[in-house]
DNA sequence: AATTAAATTTCGCCT
DNA sequence: AGGCGAAGTTTAATT
């Protein structure tokens, strides 16, 4: 790891060169001027800038404003760095894409070649407590007439998410699933929904609720005559920000 | 402007405070937690990653592989940063838009307040020369049937870009504009339109060629009898691609 | 590899 | 400020 605060362009291109032969991320910040050439064509004036060249070969050049990068590069590119007129010349060029992108950099504030380790998960969804607030919030959202009786209803092989009754007057055992629901999720369901028809003479439907679901599941799902209900993580976000008002500030500590 | 190598959580947090009371570029590199609250829910385990907080309120975090920013919030957010249980914790929330993020550093291998000044504009266009070439190079993208006699054709008031023939055979004279067309280029083109009209008995047709056109403009020109034809940078550029082929290589110096 | 659909899409233009 | 459409959209899922 080389971090060089004001350096000459002499020292910012051999970072430059050590990132990019290392594969290390790169992090360059001075005055720039960019050029693009691909699917479309853009130029960008003398600035200060933040250049970050990541691992895959991924390029962005950001401003001191904006959600946006000005310029950037896909993931794949190769790169030709040099001191060319008392300047530093970075070129990134995407072969696969026919995308080419200049920076010419006239002066460097920091150069960084950073050895960065990330092994971390990312996850993206809400909480099953999350999805059943909201489909108790609004039953309507599962299914049109749907009542709900009771919530962890406790039966042989364990606990029920959500208990109801739809609009028939048929008895509904509802699975709820944060991620992708699998086959073990159906077999769960399947479960429950056998033990209570052994307890009541009504009929009783199954509900697997998910953001999405495998395909060996669903077939085995309406194998079983069961019933799959795809819920949206943003609409369940904003129906439990909706009912649940001001969330955010309970962060504030 | 201060720069800090593997400061401690104490000296970071300092930067931290001065970037966001100074409004200025944070570069925080380091160990860190991410979760995030909002439209959707999200958490992000351990793993080393690039901070940047914008000037206004922007905020971005980068993992070492990929295009897109694992976290980020909008611009506008607002910042509380302290230590805690040994520490650093930095929030950003969107009141506007009621989401929250929350990152946490355990370790930081650079800290940066950044003083960054950046003027320069950022242009995306292709030059009247593209436009020239691709429409040249496919007379039909301009309109069915379209036959270019001539570019460049001096006429009283200045230069025709494009001068030809529609399939009716009228005259055709094609004014191009590589960005948004104003009321002076509609002046322009009716200019070149009427000394043709002087000195030809045929019909005569003005078309402006422009990625876009400004509301007066567009006004002005129906009110004179002219025609707006609307062009795509993107497939401009697709199809000079296509035919200049390649084009990219020639960057390579 | 190509196509389709979703995205914490973002971004600009218009009402 | 809200709504619609385009974007150098990107990205994941599916064929």
């Amino acid at each position: 790891m080389i971090i060089d605060i004001t350096p000459t362009l002499e020292k910012a291109l051999s970072i430059v060169l050590n990132a990019l032969n290392q594969k290390k991320v790169l992090v360059l910040v001075g005055t720039c001027t960019v050029e693009y050439q691909g699917r479309a064509k853009s130029t960008l004036s003398l600035g200060d800038r933040i250049l970050i060249i990541k691992r895959d070969g991924a390029v962005l050049v950001h401003r001191p404003i904006g959600y946006a990068p000005v310029n950037y590069q896909r993931p794949g590119c190769i790169f030709y760095a040099k001191l060319e007129k008392n300047r530093l010349k970075i070129e990134a060029i995407d072969q696969k894409h026919r995308e080419y992108m200049r920076i010419i950099f006239y002066s460097v504030k920091l150069a960084a070649c950073l050895d960065l380790e990330d092994k971390g998960e990312f996850a993206l969804y809400v909480t099953e407590e999350d999805i059943r607030r909201a489909i108790l919030a609004n039953p309507e959202s599962l299914e049109e007439g749907f009542r709900p009786i009771s919530i962890e209803k406790e039966v042989e092989p364990g606990f029920i998410d959500i208990y109801g009754i739809d609009k028939n007057n048929k008895l509904v055992i509802v699975e709820l699933k944060r991620k992708k629901a699998d086959k073990a999720a159906v077999t769960q369901l399947i479960k429950y929904v056998n033990d209570i028809k052994r307890k009541s003479k009504r009929e009783v439907r199954g509900i697997l609720v998910a953001p999405s679901i495998t395909k060996d599941a669903h077939t085995l799902l309406t194998s079983l005559g069961l019933e799959f209900k795809k819920i949206n993580i943003k609409e369940c976000m904003n129906l439990l920000r909706r009912v649940e008002g001001k969330k955010i500030t309970e962060y504030l500590s």
